[in-house]
DNA sequence: GCGCTTAATGTTATAATATAACATCAGCGT
DNA sequence: ACGCTGATGTTATATTATAACATTAAGCGC
């Protein structure tokens, strides 16, 4: 897997700019930009489609050397709680996001085929929801289907 | 795991109204309700909590006998397939659903303690997205939580 | 700089979820 | 009964994820 990113006309993060942000937070947040967490970050940014962690486990080196699977988990679980990529439940995979929006409800829409994401953002879902007592936490919709360049 | 569900006030579809329509359907569809597919989705209909495949491995007999994984995995497709169970991605599981409503846009409320889930119906999310040449084929939305119940 | 504390990573092993591949069986039309 | 088809049985293995413990590195007070 991870082909080169050439769908939906290529979009990605600029590793660059998304390293930039995560470096300023951490040192804002009395985090630690370690080379895993780096790596792993740069290779979510670098991609719009969606990773698996055994995909980003085979792309990244950490000091030259292929890493093992807790080392891909952690820096995976550091950035989704710090909000800097996603969980794409239906593929069991991983995109990054632009960290410039709020992260308690958000709507991906995921190419079947290629994998490619597109983060959208509408009106929280819950808005029109009885919720008889229930606490909501996190909303996350996805819609799966084909995207303009695959159908 | 496959606790009795007291949760929620123990909500739970009746085993007997589903399998009758499940009945129903399959001579409708020229499709046979054969002893997995019914113990798998019976099972689903007794629980109102997210049962995960290998939970339901463990809760049914198929002539008195422990099913293996490729057969409870075959009848979960098929009940999928045809709108009689949904997987809740955010748990890796399955929960049973009434079938009177379209399948196209679902929202559940998950309650991560418990993992009892809660169905929702609302406009589909899709209406207000500028969907820019992407074709969906199906909306899922899970809210993760905490139920009246629980917190 | 030294030693302490803490957070992070390295390493080994294994758990949990899911599917591929092929053999066998059951229902059904003829 | 025969053969076709779809479903299940069986074996093995792929894929995704985590537990448990050892080791290392960063920050801090002195």
């Amino acid at each position: 897997m991870l082909e080169k990113n050439t769908c939906c006309g290529g979009h990605s993060h600029t590793p660059k700019n998304l390293i930039a942000k995560a470096e300023e937070f951490c040192s804002a947040n009395g985090q630690r930009l370690t080379a895993p967490r780096a790596e792993v970050l740069k290779t979510l940014a670098r991609s719009h489609k969606a990773l698996g962690a055994y995909d980003i486990l085979e792309a990244v080196l950490i000091d030259g050397k292929k890493a093992k699977p807790p080392t891909i988990y952690r820096a995976i679980e550091f950035w989704l709680e710090h909000g800097f990529i996603h969980r794409i439940e239906s593929l069991n995979a991983y995109v990054s996001c632009d960290h410039d929006h709020d992260t308690a409800g958000v709507h991906f829409l995921v190419c079947e085929s290629c994998k490619c994401v597109h983060e959208a953002h509408t009106a929280s879902p819950l808005k029109a929801l009885d919720l008889d007592g229930f606490e909501p936490k996190h909303s996350q919709t996805e819609t799966v289907g084909l995207c303009k360049d695959c159908h």
